[in-house]
DNA sequence: GAGCACTGC
């Protein structure tokens, strides 16, 4: 019951137990409404009479030490006014809400609760009359219960916990006992309330329910009248958990920042320094706040280091690299990119003179491609290394086997979090030195009640504070585009009209593909008396800070990639985060001042329910790429290979066999010349394959902008809220003349070229300017390592079979075959196929043979970027892989449909 | 006729 003192929403001070109090709270509202319709034609005035009787305990009960800023005497006029705007703008949050999330997963319910009401039925014809043993029993049982809880509505539909997407395990199958996880939990509940009485925050929601129910009895016609209650009413009662240390004074910054020596690591450097001196790998825990990334160089500089080669400092994002190298010439005054530079993709700044240089972590393993043994530098830090990326991982691993032979290289690893264990066991029990962070506290609050839906409950959160906390800034995590417009949109429509009445709220979204200009809303300061919302994906965990955040609403989702090595299929899946990431997020809030982080989630479901870490990305990527840089290093046995958590074998089998088919590999493993060709472009195995091919077919610099395009991803088109037709109609220009999204692609660059690179031509168009950008440098960058590849830069612009027969030499694994209905199936392992309705050839007649770039699962299996091939080129280009048979078997010429027994041998 | 978190070379 510990959670129960702590509790803020309802404390009761006198002591007397929740229950009763929730359930008088209730009464009260009750008596509070009647009254108000009493008085309904002077509502205003009937408010004001009643002040002072407690009138509205939700809004009236403060917490001890939390004061409210509805203290002054306009309080209830002001949160009348709300509720009447609210009453309003209910009739349109029905209209809002089924375009929202919620009537999407509703609908999705649907269609399973069909699937499964046919399971049961299945299975109830199957087993009928016969004994049942028990484990069949329970399955049975725990299928008719998820029909009973798919029956049920979403809304307030508090059996059915978290909304959890489908879970995919990466051996291909999907893993039904995850999948049902949630609802099995949630059945349970349902038939044994009783049985939840192991934790507080179960019992508090308990409580909590059957005050309603009492509340519902003493007020039948409610729904009629009080439809306005849907936002305050319905509140979120949260309980005060843990605090997150801080130890900064506000009155302190300004100084700390003037002073180098304030940091909290200075007053380590002497014994930090004795640690690196006497060992060659040494673990760094640093809070954020610390100044590690900042100093530790500069120390090693000044005792010495750097009189033999340079410190490296590696960081997972070009920005972070940017500018703390920028603040540390600052600090040592010199002139960026003299001793201290920096290194990033398209942008090297860095001269002789250079001692100290920051990096990504990417490029760092490129410079073990031209200098494996990392000959010119002393030190190497790898920072932030709890991110765990990709380029981390094989860094880890390359370096651990360098400091083998390169006894005076000194390795620094930091990491901002605990699992420092795991990092110093993998470097042989390295020692592990630890530096306080400096920040401000935040306060954790953790929801008494699992919520149902948490994008209206972060919704109805952000009310909450608005209307109960202190002036400051709110920072809400959302998983995606599609969950902030909605959430903004609703937002707008509830505070529309409130002006002067309550302080305004100012709404900023954002997220990646939002266009710059829209993104710099988020960093202007906030107008005097107003409020900033910012709607924000995982990019504001760690990428990009925003000053003046008092306030973090965390949901506690993300979306996570996860990739599939049996079908090659990479899906985004909304999951639950870490708890790292939870931390990560609730630090957002104290980066100026103290802070608060509200959790939509129990204390419960954190301690047990997220996961201390994020899964590292090595064991839910394609490890092509890796498999490729690595064999270029002249690592063959990768079984072996020193992973720090070593990926599944599957996905280094898949990977290895790839490289096989796509003749960058030899029989025996070894890197063949085109491997070598490849490995030297920064690009995916396929995209590399097809640019090497392009020699052959002379039209090199045709495949070297798709290229571009097709590593820019998916932010090329801009789709705007109202005005799809057009966005889309200037999409379909594109089109004319072209076999495929490849060749359209290839238009919309020369187009925008031909223009002289014209961003008023992208507005024009709804194409993304930052996106063409980005991909007229990888275009350059490519144009440069080709020609140093010795591969003539030939356009060839009307022989367009020659451009699909290049694209063809990189994607031949990914072909497939129109089936009856439309759909396709993949030759590689038979799998049934789509073409994406975003595709140019979704709109026409479909062809009979495509090749695609890659496939992703959301609603269906859809393949993205499609291009017509002649499937005679499949014979002709990768003879080792297709034989006649697979493409012109007997049975196909006049059936084209039932091919299915034609196998593809390797 | 569907909806793509974030990085990096």
């Amino acid at each position: 019951m510990a959670g129960l003192n702590n509790c803020s929403g309802y404390s009761s001070k006198d002591g007397s137990d929740l229950r009763s109090f929730s359930n008088a709270l209730y009464q009260k509202v009750g008596t509070w409404k009647r009254k108000e319709r009493q008085f309904s034609m002077s509502g205003l005035s009937a408010y004001q009479k009643e002040e002072g009787e407690g009138v509205n305990p939700i809004l009236r009960q403060p917490d001890a030490d939390e004061p409210l800023i509805f203290s002054g005497s306009n309080s209830d006029k002001d949160e009348l006014a709300v509720r009447r705007c609210i009453v309003e703008e209910t009739r349109d949050t029905d209209q809002i809400r089924k375009r929202s999330r919620h009537a999407y997963l509703q609908g999705r319910k649907e269609k399973k609760l069909l699937e499964i009401e046919q399971k049961v039925r299945d299975h109830e014809n199957l087993f009928e009359g016969a004994k049942l043993s028990q484990a069949e029993e329970m399955d049975l049982m725990y299928l008719r219960n998820i029909c009973e809880i798919a029956k049920k509505p979403l809304e307030g539909d508090y059996t059915g916990g978290y909304k959890m997407p489908d879970a995919y395990d990466l051996d291909g199958a999907i893993n039904q006992e995850k999948r049902f996880s949630v609802a099995k939990r949630a059945s349970t509940n349902t038939e044994a309330v009783q049985m939840m009485n192991t934790f507080s925050a179960q019992e508090a929601w308990e409580a909590q329910q059957i005050g309603k129910s009492i509340y519902k009895f003493g007020s039948q016609d409610r729904n009629k009248t009080c439809d306005y209650s849907y936002i305050l009413e319905d509140q979120i009662d949260s309980v005060k958990g843990s605090v997150l240390n801080g130890n900064k004074e506000p009155n302190r910054v300004e100084k700390d920042r003037k002073l180098r020596k304030a940091l909290p690591i200075y007053s380590y450097r002497e014994k930090l320094l004795q640690a690196v001196k006497e060992h060659q790998v040494v673990i760094i825990v640093g809070e954020t706040g610390s100044g590690k990334t900042t100093q530790i160089p500069q120390f090693l500089h000044e005792a010495g280091y750097t009189k033999h080669g340079m410190v490296a400092c590696t960081q997972p994002r070009r920005i972070a690299a940017m500018s703390v190298a920028a603040r540390v010439s600052k600090e040592m005054g010199v002139k960026l990119g003299h001793e201290v530079g920096y290194s990033i993709r398209f942008e090297d700044c860095t001269s002789e003179k250079t001692i100290i240089k920051y990096m990504t972590d990417g490029m760092l393993l490129r410079e073990f491609l031209t200098e494996p043994d990392l000959g010119s530098y002393s030190v190497v830090i790898v920072d932030e290394a709890h991110e765990r990326t990709l380029s981390t991982d094989v860094i880890f691993g390359l370096i651990k086997d360098l400091g083998r032979f390169r006894t005076d290289l000194k390795i620094l690893i930091s990491s901002a979090t605990l699992d420092a264990e795991k990092f110093s066991n993998y470097f042989d029990l390295a020692p592990i030195f630890t530096i306080p962070g400096r920040q401000f506290p935040v306060e954790i609050h953790y929801a008494k009640a699992p919520e149902p839906d948490y994008v209206c409950a972060a919704m109805k959160m952000v009310l909450q504070i608005h209307l109960r906390q202190p002036p400051g800034d709110i920072l809400v995590f959302l998983t995606g585009q599609e969950e902030i417009e909605v959430v903004d949109e609703k937002l707008r429509d509830l505070t529309r009209g409130l002006g002067t009445k309550i302080g305004e709220l100012v709404i900023c979204p954002i997220y990646a593909n939002l266009p710059n200009e829209l993104q710099a809303k988020v960093f202007e300061p906030t107008p005097e008396g107003a409020r900033k919302v910012v709607l924000a994906t995982n990019i504001a965990e760690a990428s990009v800070t925003i000053d003046g955040i008092k306030y973090v609403v965390d949901p506690g989702f993300c979306k996570i990639k996860t990739y599939n090595p049996h079908t090659g299929m990479e899906s985004l899946l909304v999951n639950r985060i870490s708890k790292a990431s939870a931390k990560q997020r609730a630090g957002r809030s104290g980066r100026t001042g103290p802070g608060k982080c509200f959790r939509l989630y129990t204390e419960y479901e954190y301690e047990h329910d997220l996961e201390d870490n994020a899964v590292p990305e090595m064991q839910r990527t394609n490890l092509a790429n890796v498999v490729l840089t690595l064999k270029s290093l002249g690592i063959h046995d990768l079984v072996n290979f020193d992973f720090m958590e070593p990926p599944p074998s599957e996905a280094l089998l898949q990977a290895l066999e790839q490289l096989f088919a796509l003749n960058a590999l030899n029989v025996k493993g070894e890197l063949t010349k085109t491997g070598r060709r490849m490995a030297e472009l920064p690009l995916e195995p396929m995209l590399s394959k097809m640019v090497v091919a392009s020699d052959k077919y002379k039209c090199s610099d045709e495949i070297i902008t798709i290229a571009a395009m097709l590593s820019i991803g998916n932010s090329v088109f801009y789709r705007p809220k109202g005005k799809e037709v057009q966005a889309d109609n200037a999409r379909r220009n594109f089109n004319a003349g072209t076999f495929g999204d490849h060749l359209a692609l290839l238009n919309v660059y020369n187009s925008w070229k031909w223009t002289s690179f014209s961003t008023q031509w992208c507005y024009e168009n709804y194409i993304q300017v930052r996106s063409m950008r980005r991909a007229r440098d990888i275009r350059d960058q490519l144009e440069a390592l080709v020609k140093r590849a010795e591969i003539e830069i030939t356009s060839n612009l009307n022989d367009l079979n020659a451009i699909r027969k290049a694209i063809t030499s990189g994607f031949f694994l990914h072909a497939a075959k129109l089936q009856m209905h439309g759909s396709y199936r993949a030759l590689r392992n038979h799998q049934t196929i789509n073409i994406h309705p975003s595709s140019v050839l979704a709109q026409e007649l479909p062809p009979r043979w495509v090749v695609f770039h890659n496939l992703v699962l959301t609603t269906r299996e859809y393949m993205r970027q499609v291009t017509e091939i002649n499937p005679k080129w499949l014979l002709d280009i990768a003879p080792h892989y297709y034989q006649l048979k697979d493409v012109d078997g007997p049975k196909t010429k006049k059936m084209p449909h039932s091919q299915g027994k034609s196998r593809i041998s390797h």
